[in-house]
DNA sequence: TTATATGCAAAAGCTTTGCATGGGT
DNA sequence: ACCCATGCAAAGCTTTTGCATATAA
C-alpha cells in the first residue's frame, strides 16, 4: 500500500546516502528495501536484523551502523521507549505523526492533530528557537464504560 | 529555593513510599533528600549513585531499585534521551513543564504552555483515551539574527 | 524475630568497535 | 587499485539480578 511513498523514501535515501559518500553494500540494500516497505510501524534494531538474516544479509554491526547514518541524515527517526530499546521509523515529511503508548498493552499507535502541531510550533517561536524536530508521546489507555 | 516544593514533594513521597509497604533505609533516605534537593534538572542513575557515595551512602543496585519504585509511583517522571541513557527528575503536578533540547549543545531547558497542554488534551479526547501521562520533547536551537 | 533494604559482584541486554575480508567505484 | 562496506567476535555501557548481611518494624 501507498507504493508512491515507499518508493519515494527509497529513492531519497538512497541519493542522500550516495550523496554523503557512502558506498551501496548488500546490507545497506537490504535495510532500505525493509525500512521502506514496512519501516512505518517503528522496528527495533534487532527485529530488522533478524528479518534480514531469514533473507540472508545483513548482520548486527551493519545494521546499528546503517540505521545510525540514516537517522543522521534525517531519513529516520527515532523513539526512545521506556524500556531501554530504541526503535526507529522511516522520516517522512508527508506522514508526520506522534505515538500514542498504551499504558496496559504497550500497543504503540500513531495519530495526528493540527492544532498540537501549531501549538508546538507557536511555543517555539515564543521561545525564540528554531525548531528541528519534535516529539510527543501520549500514555493512557481507551476509555472504556467503566471508567 | 522553593523550599516548600521541595518538602512537599520529599513529605509525599515517603508518605507514599510507607504506604507501599517500603522500609526506610539509609540508601532510601539519601536517594529521597538528594532528588528533593537537585532533582528538578534530569538526573542519571550514575550522577545520582556518584553523589551519593560521595556522601559515603548509596549502591548502583539500590540506587536503581530506589528510582524504579520512585517512577512505579508516579514520584519520578522519566526522560529517555537519545543516549540511550534515562534521566529522571521529581514529578510535581504544580511544577508541570516539557524540554526543549538544543541540538547543537545537547542542553535541556524546561518550558510551559497552556494552550499546548490543551491541545493535548483534547487530541486524547478525540482518541477517545484516558490519559496517564504524555511528554513532548523539542528539539532545536535559539534563532541568531543569521536565521 | 521476621521480613525487607542494602551492597557487592556477577549477569544480562543493547549497542559499539576492532579487525580481516569481500565488494563497489 | 583503492578504499569503503560487511560480518564476526570482542568489548563497552547501562541496567538487572542473586545472594549474604545489616537493619527497620
Amino acid at each position: 500500500m501507498d507504493a508512491e511513498l515507499r518508493d519515494r523514501w527509497l529513492d531519497h535515501a538512497q541519493q542522500q546516502m550516495t550523496e554523503a559518500g557512502r558506498r551501496s553494500g548488500a546490507a545497506r540494500t537490504a535495510v532500505l528495501t525493509l525500512l521502506a516497505n514496512e519501516g512505518q510501524c517503528l522496528l527495533t534494531a534487532q527485529e530488522i536484523t533478524d528479518r534480514l538474516r531469514r533473507a540472508g544479509a545483513g548482520s548486527t554491526a551493519s545494521v546499528y551502523r546503517i540505521i545510525d547514518d540514516l537517522h543522521q541524515l534525517g531519513l529516520l527517526h527515532r523513539f526512545d521507549g521506556g524500556d531501554g530499546v530504541a526503535r526507529y521509523e522511516i522520516a517522512d515529511p508527508e506522514h508526520h505523526h506522534h505515538h500514542l503508548v498504551d499504558d496496559r498493552s504497550g500497543r504503540v499507535e500513531p495519530f495526528t492533530d493540527e492544532r498540537l502541531e501549531r501549538a508546538i510550533h507557536d511555543v517555539a517561536d515564543r521561545l525564540g528557537v528554531e525548531l528541528t524536530g519534535h516529539d510527543v508521546i501520549l500514555r493512557g489507555h481507551r476509555r472504556s464504560a467503566a471508567d
